[in-house]
DNA sequence: TTAAAATTATAACAATTTTTTAAAAGCTAG
DNA sequence: CTAGCTTTTAAAAAATTGTTATAATTTTAA
Protein backbone atom coordinates (compact mmCIF):
# COMPACT_ATOMS: atom_id res chain seq x y z
CA UNK A 1 0.00 0.00 0.00
CA UNK A 2 1.62 3.39 -1.20
CA UNK A 3 2.04 6.29 1.18
CA UNK A 4 0.53 9.76 -0.64
CA UNK A 5 1.68 12.74 1.26
CA UNK A 6 -0.54 15.82 0.30
CA UNK A 7 0.82 19.17 0.14
CA UNK A 8 -2.33 21.04 -0.05
CA UNK A 9 -3.68 24.59 2.34
CA UNK A 10 -7.16 24.37 1.60
CA UNK A 11 -8.88 21.45 3.91
CA UNK A 12 -11.84 20.36 1.55
CA UNK A 13 -9.72 19.69 -1.38
CA UNK A 14 -7.07 17.57 0.91
CA UNK A 15 -9.72 15.40 1.91
CA UNK A 16 -11.43 14.72 -0.85
CA UNK A 17 -8.09 13.90 -2.63
CA UNK A 18 -7.39 11.79 0.34
CA UNK A 19 -10.41 10.14 0.01
CA UNK A 20 -9.55 9.37 -3.58
CA UNK A 21 -6.52 8.04 -2.44
CA UNK A 22 -8.15 5.74 0.03
CA UNK A 23 -10.80 4.24 -2.12
CA UNK A 24 -7.89 3.56 -4.51
CA UNK A 25 -6.52 1.91 -1.74
CA UNK A 26 -3.59 3.89 -1.00
CA UNK A 27 -2.16 5.54 2.61
CA UNK A 28 -2.67 9.43 2.71
CA UNK A 29 -0.95 11.69 5.20
CA UNK A 30 -1.92 16.00 4.80
CA UNK A 31 -0.24 19.20 5.88
CA UNK A 32 -1.82 22.06 5.30
CA UNK A 33 1.55 24.56 4.68
CA UNK A 34 4.58 24.32 2.63
CA UNK A 35 6.29 25.05 6.14
CA UNK A 36 5.43 21.52 7.76
CA UNK A 37 6.02 20.41 4.26
CA UNK A 38 9.92 18.84 4.61
CA UNK A 39 9.61 17.41 7.71
CA UNK A 40 6.84 15.20 6.54
CA UNK A 41 8.76 13.80 3.88
CA UNK A 42 11.14 13.15 6.24
CA UNK A 43 9.08 11.51 8.33
CA UNK A 44 6.74 9.58 6.62
CA UNK A 45 9.01 8.52 3.80
CA UNK A 46 5.83 8.99 1.13
CA UNK A 47 5.76 7.27 -1.95
CA UNK A 48 4.52 9.83 -3.74
CA UNK A 49 3.73 13.57 -3.55
CA UNK A 50 0.54 15.70 -4.27
CA UNK A 51 1.75 19.92 -3.87
CA UNK A 52 -0.27 22.45 -4.46
CA UNK A 53 1.65 25.26 -6.52
CA UNK A 54 -0.25 27.78 -4.48
CA UNK A 55 0.15 27.18 -0.66
CA UNK A 56 0.62 30.31 1.77
CA UNK A 57 4.01 31.15 3.00
CA UNK A 58 6.45 29.10 1.22
CA UNK A 59 4.53 28.69 -2.46
CA UNK A 60 5.01 24.56 -4.03
CA UNK A 61 8.22 25.24 -6.37
CA UNK A 62 10.30 26.06 -3.03
CA UNK A 63 8.92 23.08 -1.51
CA UNK A 64 9.32 21.05 -4.70
CA UNK A 65 13.22 23.00 -4.96
CA UNK A 66 13.74 21.98 -0.94
CA UNK A 67 12.14 18.14 -1.34
CA UNK A 68 14.64 17.84 -4.40
CA UNK A 69 17.64 18.52 -2.68
CA UNK A 70 17.01 15.34 -0.79
CA UNK A 71 15.00 13.17 -2.52
CA UNK A 72 14.10 11.71 -5.25
CA UNK A 73 10.22 10.87 -4.31
CA UNK A 74 7.76 11.45 -7.38
CA UNK A 75 6.04 14.44 -7.15
CA UNK A 76 2.37 15.48 -8.66
CA UNK A 77 2.17 19.31 -8.83
CA UNK A 78 -1.86 20.90 -8.77
CA UNK A 79 -1.90 23.68 -10.69
CA UNK A 80 -4.21 26.28 -11.50
CA UNK A 81 -4.27 28.36 -14.11
CA UNK A 82 -2.37 27.69 -17.85
CA UNK A 83 0.00 30.44 -16.89
CA UNK A 84 1.48 28.43 -14.23
CA UNK A 85 1.52 25.07 -16.20
CA UNK A 86 3.88 27.81 -18.56
CA UNK A 87 5.95 28.80 -15.77
CA UNK A 88 6.63 24.88 -14.61
CA UNK A 89 7.37 24.14 -18.02
CA UNK A 90 9.79 26.86 -17.73
CA UNK A 91 11.67 26.20 -14.16
CA UNK A 92 12.82 22.68 -14.83
CA UNK A 93 12.05 21.96 -10.72
CA UNK A 94 11.95 18.00 -10.69
CA UNK A 95 7.94 17.38 -11.07
CA UNK A 96 6.99 14.05 -12.02
CA UNK A 97 3.63 15.47 -13.55
CA UNK A 98 0.94 18.18 -13.39
CA UNK A 99 -2.97 18.23 -12.78
CA UNK A 100 -4.67 21.60 -13.49
CA UNK A 101 -7.29 22.47 -11.26
CA UNK A 102 -10.09 22.36 -11.44
CA UNK A 103 -9.37 18.33 -11.88
CA UNK A 104 -10.68 15.38 -12.04
CA UNK A 105 -10.04 12.96 -8.96
CA UNK A 106 -9.73 9.44 -10.70
CA UNK A 107 -7.42 11.21 -13.14
CA UNK A 108 -5.10 12.25 -10.19
CA UNK A 109 -5.30 8.60 -8.75
CA UNK A 110 -4.76 7.16 -12.38
CA UNK A 111 -1.50 9.68 -12.74
CA UNK A 112 -0.35 8.63 -9.28
CA UNK A 113 -0.31 4.81 -10.14
CA UNK A 114 1.42 5.26 -13.83
CA UNK A 115 3.93 7.27 -11.83
CA UNK A 116 4.27 4.84 -9.18
CA UNK A 117 4.01 1.86 -11.96
CA UNK A 118 7.20 3.80 -13.21
CA UNK A 119 8.82 4.59 -10.05
CA UNK A 120 8.72 1.18 -8.39
CA UNK A 121 11.05 -0.10 -11.63
CA UNK A 122 13.48 2.48 -9.93
CA UNK A 123 14.29 0.91 -7.31
CA UNK A 124 13.99 3.94 -5.03
CA UNK A 125 14.15 2.35 -1.59
CA UNK A 126 18.18 0.60 -1.96
CA UNK A 127 15.92 -2.05 -3.84
CA UNK A 128 14.22 -3.00 -0.90
CA UNK A 129 10.40 -4.38 -1.36
CA UNK A 130 8.44 -5.48 1.30
CA UNK A 131 5.02 -7.08 0.29
CA UNK A 132 2.84 -7.90 2.94
CA UNK A 133 0.38 -9.61 0.51
CA UNK A 134 3.10 -12.10 -0.48
CA UNK A 135 4.70 -12.04 2.61
CA UNK A 136 8.09 -11.77 1.01
CA UNK A 137 10.87 -9.52 0.59
CA UNK A 138 12.59 -8.52 -2.63
CA UNK A 139 16.10 -6.74 -2.96
CA UNK A 140 16.09 -6.23 -6.87
CA UNK A 141 13.40 -8.25 -7.87
CA UNK A 142 14.93 -11.24 -5.99
CA UNK A 143 12.18 -12.33 -3.98
CA UNK A 144 13.17 -13.40 -0.56
CA UNK A 145 10.40 -15.74 0.89
CA UNK A 146 10.10 -15.82 4.82
CA UNK A 147 7.90 -17.74 7.57
CA UNK A 148 5.41 -15.37 9.28
CA UNK A 149 7.45 -14.33 12.09
CA UNK A 150 10.44 -14.17 9.87
CA UNK A 151 8.95 -11.49 8.32
CA UNK A 152 7.02 -9.77 11.22
CA UNK A 153 10.60 -9.16 12.69
CA UNK A 154 12.33 -8.28 9.16
CA UNK A 155 9.06 -6.20 8.28
CA UNK A 156 9.42 -4.29 12.22
CA UNK A 157 13.06 -4.01 11.89
CA UNK A 158 12.95 -2.49 8.08
CA UNK A 159 10.31 0.11 8.99
CA UNK A 160 12.59 2.10 10.96
CA UNK A 161 16.05 1.40 9.56
CA UNK A 162 18.41 2.47 12.28
CA UNK A 163 16.42 2.44 15.44
CA UNK A 164 17.32 -0.36 17.92
CA UNK A 165 14.27 -2.88 18.98
CA UNK A 166 15.38 -4.87 22.43
CA UNK A 167 14.36 -8.53 22.24
CA UNK A 168 11.55 -7.30 24.73
CA UNK A 169 10.30 -5.05 22.07
CA UNK A 170 10.73 -7.47 18.99
CA UNK A 171 8.74 -10.07 21.33
CA UNK A 172 6.01 -7.09 21.86
CA UNK A 173 5.72 -5.87 18.39
CA UNK A 174 6.49 -8.46 16.13
CA UNK A 175 5.28 -11.60 17.62
CA UNK A 176 1.87 -9.71 19.80
CA UNK A 177 0.84 -13.02 21.78
CA UNK A 178 3.77 -15.07 22.39
CA UNK A 179 5.27 -12.47 24.98
CA UNK A 180 6.42 -15.43 27.01
CA UNK A 181 8.75 -16.84 25.04
CA UNK A 182 12.20 -16.97 25.78
CA UNK A 183 14.26 -14.11 24.08
CA UNK A 184 16.58 -16.86 22.28
CA UNK A 185 13.67 -17.57 19.51
CA UNK A 186 14.15 -14.38 18.36
CA UNK A 187 18.44 -15.07 17.92
CA UNK A 188 17.19 -17.79 16.29
CA UNK A 189 14.86 -15.98 14.16
CA UNK A 190 17.40 -13.64 12.84
CA UNK A 191 19.57 -16.20 12.32
CA UNK A 192 17.11 -18.20 10.17
CA UNK A 193 16.67 -14.48 8.12
CA UNK A 194 20.04 -13.77 7.88
CA UNK A 195 20.39 -17.06 6.04
CA UNK A 196 17.36 -16.62 3.55
CA UNK A 197 18.73 -13.33 2.68
CA UNK A 198 22.36 -14.92 2.45
CA UNK A 199 20.78 -17.63 0.15
CA UNK A 200 19.00 -14.89 -2.19
CA UNK A 201 22.54 -13.04 -2.69
CA UNK A 202 23.18 -10.77 -0.25
CA UNK A 203 25.97 -10.50 0.88
CA UNK A 204 25.95 -7.28 3.35
CA UNK A 205 24.26 -7.51 6.75
CA UNK A 206 21.60 -5.70 7.15
CA UNK A 207 19.78 -7.16 10.47
CA UNK A 208 22.68 -6.10 12.56
CA UNK A 209 22.96 -6.86 16.06
CA UNK A 210 24.02 -4.23 19.05
CA UNK A 211 25.58 -5.71 21.32
CA UNK A 212 23.79 -5.77 24.79
CA UNK A 213 21.06 -3.81 23.25
CA UNK A 214 19.32 -5.76 20.44
CA UNK A 215 18.94 -5.93 16.52
CA UNK A 216 18.10 -2.83 13.82
CA UNK A 217 18.09 -2.83 10.42
CA UNK A 218 20.89 -1.20 8.55
CA UNK A 219 20.46 2.48 7.90
CA UNK A 220 22.07 3.34 4.59
CA UNK B 1 -7.50 3.44 -26.32
CA UNK B 2 -9.88 0.70 -24.96
CA UNK B 3 -13.43 0.89 -25.53
CA UNK B 4 -15.84 0.01 -23.03
CA UNK B 5 -19.77 -0.56 -23.52
CA UNK B 6 -21.58 0.44 -20.50
CA UNK B 7 -25.18 -1.33 -20.06
CA UNK B 8 -27.22 0.02 -17.68
CA UNK B 9 -30.72 1.51 -17.49
CA UNK B 10 -30.46 4.80 -15.46
CA UNK B 11 -29.33 7.39 -17.31
CA UNK B 12 -27.20 9.34 -14.44
CA UNK B 13 -25.38 6.36 -13.60
CA UNK B 14 -24.86 5.53 -16.99
CA UNK B 15 -23.03 8.92 -17.72
CA UNK B 16 -21.29 9.17 -14.50
CA UNK B 17 -19.91 5.79 -15.24
CA UNK B 18 -19.12 7.03 -18.72
CA UNK B 19 -16.73 10.25 -16.92
CA UNK B 20 -15.15 7.93 -14.93
CA UNK B 21 -13.92 6.06 -18.01
CA UNK B 22 -13.05 9.41 -20.09
CA UNK B 23 -11.09 10.74 -17.29
CA UNK B 24 -9.28 7.71 -17.36
CA UNK B 25 -8.78 7.81 -21.40
CA UNK B 26 -11.06 5.09 -22.36
CA UNK B 27 -13.94 5.87 -24.86
CA UNK B 28 -17.51 4.91 -23.58
CA UNK B 29 -20.16 4.01 -26.03
CA UNK B 30 -23.75 3.19 -23.39
CA UNK B 31 -26.43 1.61 -24.20
CA UNK B 32 -29.54 1.15 -21.91
CA UNK B 33 -31.34 -1.53 -22.31
CA UNK B 34 -30.51 -5.37 -22.38
CA UNK B 35 -32.13 -5.47 -25.55
CA UNK B 36 -29.64 -3.54 -27.79
CA UNK B 37 -27.11 -5.01 -25.81
CA UNK B 38 -26.23 -8.02 -27.86
CA UNK B 39 -26.18 -5.57 -31.27
CA UNK B 40 -24.38 -3.12 -29.66
CA UNK B 41 -21.63 -5.47 -28.73
CA UNK B 42 -21.48 -6.94 -32.00
CA UNK B 43 -21.02 -3.81 -33.72
CA UNK B 44 -19.22 -1.74 -31.46
CA UNK B 45 -16.53 -4.85 -30.51
CA UNK B 46 -15.40 -3.28 -27.05
CA UNK B 47 -12.68 -3.92 -25.14
CA UNK B 48 -14.77 -4.18 -21.37
CA UNK B 49 -18.50 -4.52 -20.79
CA UNK B 50 -19.78 -2.46 -17.89
CA UNK B 51 -23.00 -4.21 -17.05
CA UNK B 52 -25.80 -3.34 -14.99
CA UNK B 53 -27.44 -7.14 -13.31
CA UNK B 54 -31.22 -5.21 -12.78
CA UNK B 55 -32.03 -4.02 -16.36
CA UNK B 56 -36.00 -3.79 -17.33
CA UNK B 57 -36.99 -6.96 -19.71
CA UNK B 58 -33.97 -8.44 -20.21
CA UNK B 59 -31.46 -8.58 -17.12
CA UNK B 60 -28.08 -8.91 -16.63
CA UNK B 61 -27.60 -12.18 -16.00
CA UNK B 62 -29.71 -12.94 -19.27
CA UNK B 63 -27.28 -10.67 -21.05
CA UNK B 64 -24.09 -11.99 -19.96
CA UNK B 65 -25.17 -15.37 -21.37
CA UNK B 66 -26.29 -14.25 -24.24
CA UNK B 67 -23.06 -12.51 -25.04
CA UNK B 68 -20.78 -15.39 -23.88
CA UNK B 69 -22.20 -17.46 -26.81
CA UNK B 70 -20.21 -16.06 -29.06
CA UNK B 71 -17.36 -13.51 -27.27
CA UNK B 72 -15.21 -13.97 -24.54
CA UNK B 73 -15.03 -10.41 -24.00
CA UNK B 74 -14.32 -9.41 -20.07
CA UNK B 75 -17.28 -8.21 -18.38
CA UNK B 76 -17.93 -6.40 -15.15
CA UNK B 77 -21.27 -6.90 -13.38
CA UNK B 78 -22.58 -4.16 -11.74
CA UNK B 79 -24.66 -5.55 -8.72
CA UNK B 80 -26.92 -4.10 -5.94
CA UNK B 81 -27.26 -6.03 -3.00
CA UNK B 82 -25.47 -8.98 -1.09
CA UNK B 83 -27.78 -11.20 -2.22
CA UNK B 84 -27.00 -10.65 -5.94
CA UNK B 85 -23.65 -11.15 -5.30
CA UNK B 86 -24.78 -14.47 -3.77
CA UNK B 87 -26.44 -15.52 -7.27
CA UNK B 88 -23.92 -14.52 -9.02
CA UNK B 89 -21.51 -16.90 -7.70
CA UNK B 90 -23.72 -19.28 -7.57
CA UNK B 91 -24.85 -19.32 -11.35
CA UNK B 92 -21.33 -19.43 -12.78
CA UNK B 93 -22.00 -17.84 -15.65
CA UNK B 94 -18.94 -15.72 -17.62
CA UNK B 95 -18.57 -12.26 -15.50
CA UNK B 96 -14.84 -11.50 -15.32
CA UNK B 97 -15.43 -9.57 -12.22
CA UNK B 98 -18.19 -7.62 -9.94
CA UNK B 99 -18.38 -4.64 -8.25
CA UNK B 100 -21.19 -3.54 -5.98
CA UNK B 101 -23.58 -0.45 -6.01
CA UNK B 102 -22.97 2.10 -4.64
CA UNK B 103 -19.46 1.30 -5.65
CA UNK B 104 -16.59 3.93 -5.83
CA UNK B 105 -15.97 5.02 -9.62
CA UNK B 106 -12.13 5.14 -9.29
CA UNK B 107 -12.32 1.43 -7.94
CA UNK B 108 -14.29 0.64 -10.96
CA UNK B 109 -12.17 1.80 -13.72
CA UNK B 110 -9.59 0.25 -11.75
CA UNK B 111 -10.95 -2.96 -12.02
CA UNK B 112 -11.79 -2.45 -15.33
CA UNK B 113 -7.61 -1.54 -16.24
CA UNK B 114 -6.80 -4.65 -14.22
CA UNK B 115 -8.69 -7.03 -15.90
CA UNK B 116 -7.63 -5.20 -19.37
CA UNK B 117 -4.07 -5.84 -18.53
CA UNK B 118 -4.54 -9.26 -17.78
CA UNK B 119 -6.79 -9.91 -21.06
CA UNK B 120 -4.65 -7.85 -23.49
CA UNK B 121 -1.85 -10.30 -22.74
CA UNK B 122 -3.87 -12.90 -24.25
CA UNK B 123 -1.84 -16.35 -23.82
CA UNK B 124 0.80 -14.21 -22.00
CA UNK B 125 -0.07 -15.54 -18.49
CA UNK B 126 2.42 -18.79 -18.97
CA UNK B 127 -0.39 -20.01 -21.58
CA UNK B 128 -3.43 -20.25 -19.03
CA UNK B 129 -6.78 -19.81 -20.47
CA UNK B 130 -9.62 -19.42 -17.95
CA UNK B 131 -12.89 -20.40 -19.33
CA UNK B 132 -15.78 -19.28 -17.10
CA UNK B 133 -18.65 -21.00 -19.29
CA UNK B 134 -17.17 -24.06 -19.56
CA UNK B 135 -15.55 -24.07 -16.00
CA UNK B 136 -12.65 -25.30 -17.43
CA UNK B 137 -9.06 -24.08 -17.74
CA UNK B 138 -6.38 -24.54 -19.80
CA UNK B 139 -2.86 -24.96 -20.02
CA UNK B 140 -1.18 -23.85 -23.28
CA UNK B 141 -4.84 -25.46 -24.95
CA UNK B 142 -4.65 -28.66 -23.04
CA UNK B 143 -7.78 -28.12 -21.25
CA UNK B 144 -8.63 -29.15 -17.58
CA UNK B 145 -12.04 -29.61 -16.78
CA UNK B 146 -13.03 -28.56 -12.53
CA UNK B 147 -16.24 -28.92 -10.85
CA UNK B 148 -18.11 -25.70 -9.46
CA UNK B 149 -16.11 -25.05 -6.06
CA UNK B 150 -12.63 -26.43 -7.60
CA UNK B 151 -12.96 -23.75 -10.51
CA UNK B 152 -14.56 -21.33 -8.30
CA UNK B 153 -11.45 -21.22 -6.28
CA UNK B 154 -8.86 -21.72 -8.78
CA UNK B 155 -10.43 -18.93 -10.89
CA UNK B 156 -10.57 -16.40 -7.75
CA UNK B 157 -6.74 -17.32 -7.12
CA UNK B 158 -5.72 -16.97 -10.70
CA UNK B 159 -7.22 -13.69 -11.08
CA UNK B 160 -4.64 -12.13 -8.30
CA UNK B 161 -1.09 -14.12 -9.14
CA UNK B 162 0.91 -14.13 -6.04
CA UNK B 163 -1.65 -12.48 -3.74
CA UNK B 164 -2.50 -14.78 -0.48
CA UNK B 165 -6.03 -15.62 0.36
CA UNK B 166 -6.52 -16.89 3.48
CA UNK B 167 -9.33 -20.07 3.94
CA UNK B 168 -11.43 -17.38 5.22
CA UNK B 169 -11.41 -14.86 2.31
CA UNK B 170 -11.54 -17.96 -0.30
CA UNK B 171 -14.83 -19.52 1.71
CA UNK B 172 -16.62 -15.89 2.00
CA UNK B 173 -15.22 -14.76 -2.25
CA UNK B 174 -15.02 -18.18 -3.92
CA UNK B 175 -17.79 -20.46 -1.76
CA UNK B 176 -20.03 -17.14 -0.91
CA UNK B 177 -22.50 -18.53 1.19
CA UNK B 178 -20.64 -21.28 2.67
CA UNK B 179 -19.14 -19.29 5.50
CA UNK B 180 -20.23 -22.21 7.77
CA UNK B 181 -18.21 -24.89 5.88
CA UNK B 182 -14.60 -25.93 7.29
CA UNK B 183 -11.52 -24.78 6.62
CA UNK B 184 -10.43 -28.33 5.81
CA UNK B 185 -12.92 -28.41 2.90
CA UNK B 186 -10.89 -25.79 1.01
CA UNK B 187 -7.40 -27.81 1.79
CA UNK B 188 -9.49 -30.89 -0.23
CA UNK B 189 -10.46 -28.75 -3.19
CA UNK B 190 -6.87 -27.82 -3.47
CA UNK B 191 -5.51 -31.25 -3.22
CA UNK B 192 -7.71 -32.15 -6.11
CA UNK B 193 -7.49 -28.99 -8.05
CA UNK B 194 -3.63 -30.36 -8.18
CA UNK B 195 -4.35 -33.43 -8.93
CA UNK B 196 -6.31 -32.77 -11.82
CA UNK B 197 -3.64 -30.12 -13.09
CA UNK B 198 -0.86 -33.29 -12.15
CA UNK B 199 -3.20 -36.00 -14.33
CA UNK B 200 -3.06 -33.09 -17.31
CA UNK B 201 0.69 -32.88 -17.43
CA UNK B 202 1.09 -29.90 -15.23
CA UNK B 203 4.46 -30.43 -13.18
CA UNK B 204 4.94 -27.50 -11.79
CA UNK B 205 2.91 -26.29 -8.50
CA UNK B 206 0.42 -23.48 -9.31
CA UNK B 207 -1.43 -23.40 -6.39
CA UNK B 208 1.03 -22.69 -3.71
CA UNK B 209 0.35 -23.11 -0.26
CA UNK B 210 1.87 -20.35 1.98
CA UNK B 211 2.48 -21.44 5.42
CA UNK B 212 0.25 -20.16 7.78
CA UNK B 213 -1.30 -17.81 5.70
CA UNK B 214 -3.35 -19.63 3.04
CA UNK B 215 -3.08 -20.23 -0.60
CA UNK B 216 -1.84 -18.55 -3.92
CA UNK B 217 -1.39 -19.17 -7.39
CA UNK B 218 1.93 -19.25 -8.19
CA UNK B 219 3.30 -15.57 -9.81
CA UNK B 220 5.44 -16.28 -13.30
C1' DT C 1 47.32 -7.36 27.07
C1' DT C 2 44.86 -10.79 28.96
C1' DA C 3 41.24 -13.17 31.52
C1' DA C 4 36.72 -13.08 32.99
C1' DA C 5 32.05 -11.90 32.16
C1' DA C 6 28.39 -10.99 29.32
C1' DT C 7 26.23 -11.28 24.96
C1' DT C 8 25.34 -13.17 20.50
C1' DA C 9 25.66 -17.06 16.86
C1' DT C 10 24.81 -21.54 15.66
C1' DA C 11 23.20 -26.20 15.43
C1' DA C 12 20.62 -30.00 16.89
C1' DC C 13 16.59 -31.37 18.72
C1' DA C 14 11.81 -31.06 20.70
C1' DA C 15 7.33 -29.06 20.54
C1' DT C 16 3.86 -27.05 18.10
C1' DT C 17 1.25 -25.79 14.28
C1' DT C 18 -0.28 -26.36 9.75
C1' DT C 19 -0.87 -28.90 5.57
C1' DT C 20 -1.68 -33.05 3.02
C1' DT C 21 -4.02 -37.04 2.22
C1' DA C 22 -7.40 -40.75 2.02
C1' DA C 23 -11.50 -42.61 3.28
C1' DA C 24 -16.10 -42.25 4.78
C1' DA C 25 -20.29 -39.73 5.32
C1' DG C 26 -23.53 -36.25 3.59
C1' DC C 27 -25.76 -33.99 -0.27
C1' DT C 28 -27.97 -33.10 -4.59
C1' DA C 29 -29.48 -33.49 -9.28
C1' DG C 30 -30.90 -36.45 -12.69
C1' DC D 1 -31.72 -44.88 -6.48
C1' DT D 2 -27.45 -43.70 -8.35
C1' DA D 3 -23.50 -41.09 -9.52
C1' DG D 4 -20.90 -37.39 -8.79
C1' DC D 5 -19.71 -33.67 -5.95
C1' DT D 6 -18.87 -31.67 -1.38
C1' DT D 7 -17.75 -31.87 3.39
C1' DT D 8 -16.10 -34.00 7.50
C1' DT D 9 -12.95 -36.71 9.93
C1' DA D 10 -8.71 -38.30 11.46
C1' DA D 11 -4.12 -39.69 10.93
C1' DA D 12 0.35 -38.93 8.58
C1' DA D 13 3.56 -35.73 6.76
C1' DA D 14 5.70 -31.40 6.54
C1' DA D 15 6.93 -26.94 8.04
C1' DT D 16 7.55 -23.69 11.48
C1' DT D 17 8.65 -22.27 16.02
C1' DG D 18 10.87 -22.78 20.52
C1' DT D 19 14.43 -24.68 23.64
C1' DT D 20 18.76 -26.02 24.90
C1' DA D 21 23.58 -26.47 24.84
C1' DT D 22 27.79 -25.07 23.08
C1' DA D 23 30.85 -22.10 20.36
C1' DA D 24 32.16 -17.58 19.01
C1' DT D 25 32.32 -12.83 19.81
C1' DT D 26 32.33 -8.58 22.27
C1' DT D 27 32.87 -5.97 26.36
C1' DT D 28 34.78 -5.05 30.77
C1' DA D 29 38.11 -4.90 34.11
C1' DA D 30 42.24 -6.26 36.06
Amino acid sequence: MAKILIIEDDVDIAKLVAGFFHAANFSTHIVHSGGLAIQAVKEHQPDLIILDIMLPVKDGIACCTEIRAFSDVPIIMLTAKTAEQDRLAGLSIGVDDYVCKPFSAPELVMRAQNILKRASGKLSNDGWKVNADMQTVSLNNADISLTKYEFSLFNLLYQSPGRVYSREQLLEFAFADHRDTSDRAIDNHVKNIRKQLKNAGVSQVVVESVYGLGYRFKKD
